[in-house]
DNA sequence: GGTAATGTTAGACT
DNA sequence: TAGTCTAACATTAC
């Protein structure tokens, strides 16, 4: 589920349950999944602290300890969720990292598929620089965007998607967005005018910030986005219409055949 | 048993 | 050189 809203989601829940206490246990399961960063180093980074405060960024969850002592920066791949437990028996199966704080509650990663990362920041920024993130989507203006993509030849859902451009959308939301803009994922970016452009733009920032409300959940969400019915037997909100799976980026992107032509 | 799944990335290719 | 594309990663469910 991790897209920028999921991640978003994620943050509040973090907000909502496990600030401001002593983290007293650092428990990696899954050595696998630490990024640039040893179990010992992160154990010493965090044993005796607290997180003091959380942000997002794209993708990223940036859990941060008090003082400025760094933070504990979450990546949660295409599986990967979080749970805070009272006890350390409810642990989600697949728990890859385990905080345990000194209320005895414990804060548990999880991801099935391993494609999750746990990385160490002292400095949040220069994090986002080394992976070469662009700006969030729901911070970058309409200018930048407009030049960050502007005269790119790939095709627009790619481009969308592509975290160096700009950071947090991923392949459902893309989808999401070019349907309410009726635009074929395949188009190329180059060949959208300034107003379609815009108009991908604004819905960008209304789908995610809808999605948001509806803590992602696709049963709150409108009956007339595609979200809802994304599946290989959906039919188009809009049209009725069988929708379409087809392969952008080795992924499969759903898409009306009816309402999103191509070169339209 | 083959295929696909909400993500990233190193290396290949143009 | 820069932009773009592909395969690989690990695991489970249908």
């Amino acid at each position: 589920m991790p897209e920028l809203p999921d991640v978003e989601i994620f943050k509040r829940y973090v907000d909502a349950t496990a600030l401001h206490q002593t983290i007293k246990e650092v428990s990696v399961k899954s050595r696998q999944i630490l990024r640039g960063v040893s179990p010992q180093t992160l154990a010493q980074k965090l044993q005796g602290h607290q997180l003091a405060s959380t942000w997002r960024h794209g993708k990223c969850l940036f859990l941060q300890l008090e003082e400025h002592g760094g933070s504990l920066v979450l990546h949660f791949g295409m599986t990967g969720f979080l749970k805070y437990c009272k006890d350390g028996k409810a642990m989600p199966p697949y728990t890859r990292l385990l905080l345990g704080f000194s209320n005895g509650a414990y804060l548990a990663f999880a991801c099935q598929r391993m494609l999750g990362k746990v990385a160490f920041a002292d400095d949040d920024q220069a994090y986002i620089e080394e992976r070469g993130l662009g700006p969030d989507a729901l911070a970058l203006e309409w200018e930048p965007f407009k030049e960050r993509l502007a005269a790119k030849r790939r095709s627009i859902k790619a481009a969308l998607m592509d975290q160096g451009l700009l950071a947090g959308i991923g392949n459902i939301y893309s989808d999401e967005i070019l349907f309410q803009v009726r635009v074929h994922p395949h188009t190329e970016v180059s060949k959208l005018s300034e107003a379609v452009l815009h108009q991908i733009y604004k819905t960008m920032r209304a789908v995610l910030e809808q999605a948001i409300q509806c803590q992602v959940d696709p049963t709150r969400m409108p009956q007339s986005w595609l979200l809802p019915h994304r599946d290989p037997k959906g039919q188009c909100p809009s049209c009725g219409e069988a929708l379409l799976r087809d392969k952008v980026n080795q992924r499969s992107a759903y898409l009306c055949p009816n309402c999103q032509k191509k070169n339209a």
